[in-house]
DNA sequence: ATTTAGCACTCTCAAGGTGAGAGTGCTAAA
DNA sequence: TTTAGCACTCTCACCTTGAGAGTGCTAAAT
């Protein structure tokens, strides 16, 4: 029975058509006449494995049949050496973050053949190395902070009253002798600043000004992480979304880029790949897909997230060996940085 | 015979179906029979302004046709007021430089309903605010650049001795104090540091770790403008791209973000809208549309460009204006920057 | 010279019919 | 529990067909 399961499986993901029980008989040599196997199939149906498009059709995976083939039957599979090499090479050439997180997105998306999506490390998983004020005009200042992974972030802030450049300049140096060969992060250096800053500058006429920037400046809700999307080309081939009208309802949820970053954010948590099948996904525009994600770290601690995204039908056991073994790398790569 | 040309294109626009003599004859009243109309539209197409997907079907407008209508035919439109303040309502609530670019190019792609694209100011049309220099470890040194406009440019480079952090300390604030209150850009910084730094640090042992690290700091090539891209699936819905494996050949084109940004930026240097027909088009995977892109300007100066790309059946007076608008705001709003 | 009515002609497209073929479920026997 | 045999079901590609939309041409009218 489950023999017959993991052929059907095997078969559909392979070919993308409805699998029959001569096929299966023929292909895969179980030694069962086509009866006993579609006697097989029909429990299969009986039980939500397995399902038929009409009555004289071959059978395809349900997602419960997915289900049971992700958890139980599947082998795990594992790159080729040479596979391995070959992305080792091309993580070479990127020698910067944003080029480093780029690359990811396009290796997850052309090694899948599916859609790759990255959600860069968030600012509060790294720690911070420089902040810089730049007084851009009109009572704006731009932040720049930048962390030691080499992410650099930025966020405009508008202040009510005026902060002197000579101000700026010494706040930003007050912060900066802070940081000097520490090892902060933003929420650390939100709390050491409020414990001192206030002090010295209690005596300042722009006092309060200068607290509600700082203040704004630490504000979390601000700092968005960054997502790279790849291969948006490659659903589009797949045969399952030949319908127009479906691809447009999976292509809106992908255009807005947020939607499947946040999806993936979710599984920042997880110590394991996460598999999400067809339905199993709350997002009712990508229920005919399947998401496979993880975690990547920073010198241990979880930072940022990596996921492909394609049909249902996909060969589970590489999305999985790909997902993980670049999602290693990634962590390697960004831990040197 | 102009006016029958005039009718069979805002036809053809508005409806995406071939259009017939009597269609002609009905909507727009011009007082002819539709044998007239016909016979017209004979010569019409044999001066090639018109084709026929087949004998008996109505017309179509060739990229000649379309061609001779934007350059002769079409009246200029106007966009309602109301839609003039709903843009700059839009465009009051992004304060910052990442997020105006975003809103203009998701702007773009929603009013137009084709593909919006902007390319973002390159640095070296904006003048520099402040450069900082990090190290971040393995000999490498993380460059940010900040100019007026509150564009953040970044660059990693690998030196291949040692530079001190007092060094780079020395540096940065040598340079930052050069850009005060001054309107410097890349190139005029590059000369005026060539020209003192050199005196300036020929005594120190690392003189030329370091005259190559500003070397590299400055090479042009590595600054690259960024390009935001909006509204990929309104190709979709479109129904010229019904068709999968033409809406593949377009979609694989606008993946690769810089193909249509280096095609964009060729129009930097015109003072004119610019509007690229079918086939007037070089690269072969757009030749199914027409583009229409125009400059930006930061305090007069030109600085970036914006497009639309949609199918060469779109309704030209009406993208013009937008593109037309939206380019002028874009450009006030860079310039208060 | 232009315009038009009339008509034969062409091509598409949707609808309906048909038969081959792929596949099934069931039954009864091994 | 497995299997051979068979009736049955459904799809799909192919064909035919007729309606309808549209054209070009001709000869007459303006």
């Amino acid at each position: 029975m489950k023999t017959i399961l993991t052929a059907v499986l095997h078969r559909y993901i392979t070919t993308a058509e409805p699998v029959s029980s001569s096929i299966i008989a023929k292909k895969y040599k179980l030694n069962l006449s086509t009866a006993t196997i579609r006697h097989e199939m029909n429990l299969l149906e009986k039980h939500d494995y397995l399902w038929q498009p009409h009555t004289s059709s071959g059978r395809i995976p349900t997602d419960k049949g997915y289900r049971l083939y992700v958890d139980n039957l599947m082998k795990k599979s594992h790159l080729k050496e040479n596979e391995k090499k070959r992305i080792i090479q091309i993580y070479q050439k990127s020698k910067e973050f944003e080029e480093t997180m780029r690359t990811t997105s396009q290796l997850l998306s052309k090694l899948t053949n599916n859609i790759g999506v990255v959600l860069g490390p968030h600012i509060l998983n790294n720690s911070i190395k420089h902040i810089q004020f730049i007084s851009v005009g009109n009572n704006r200042i731009l932040v720049v902070i930048i962390t030691n992974t080499g992410l650099v972030c930025q966020k405009l802030i508008n202040i009510s009253g005026e902060i002197t450049k000579n101000t700026l300049n010494y706040l930003s140096n007050f912060i900066n002798s802070k940081l000097i060969e520490k090892d902060i992060d933003l929420i650390n250096l939100n709390n050491i600043l409020r414990d001192e800053l206030d002090k010295i500058l209690s005596f300042q006429e722009s006092f309060n000004y200068i607290h509600n920037f700082i203040e704004e400046c630490f504000n979390l809700r601000d700092f968005s992480d960054k997502v790279y999307l790849d291969g948006r080309i490659n659903i589009i081939t797949q045969p399952e979304f030949k319908e127009t009208n479906k691809l447009n309802y999976i292509l809106s949820f992908i255009e807005e880029e947020n939607a499947l970053a946040n999806t993936i954010r979710k599984y920042l948590g997880f110590k394991q790949t996460k598999i999400i099948i067809g339905r199993e996904n709350k997002q009712k525009e990508i229920q005919n897909c399947s998401l496979v994600a993880r975690k990547y770290t920073i010198k241990g601690k979880p930072a940022g997230a990596i996921g492909i995204l394609g049909p249902t039908r996909m060969d589970y056991p590489r999305m999985i060996s790909i997902v993980e073994y670049i999602s290693d790398k990634l962590s390697d790569i960004l831990s040197e940085f």
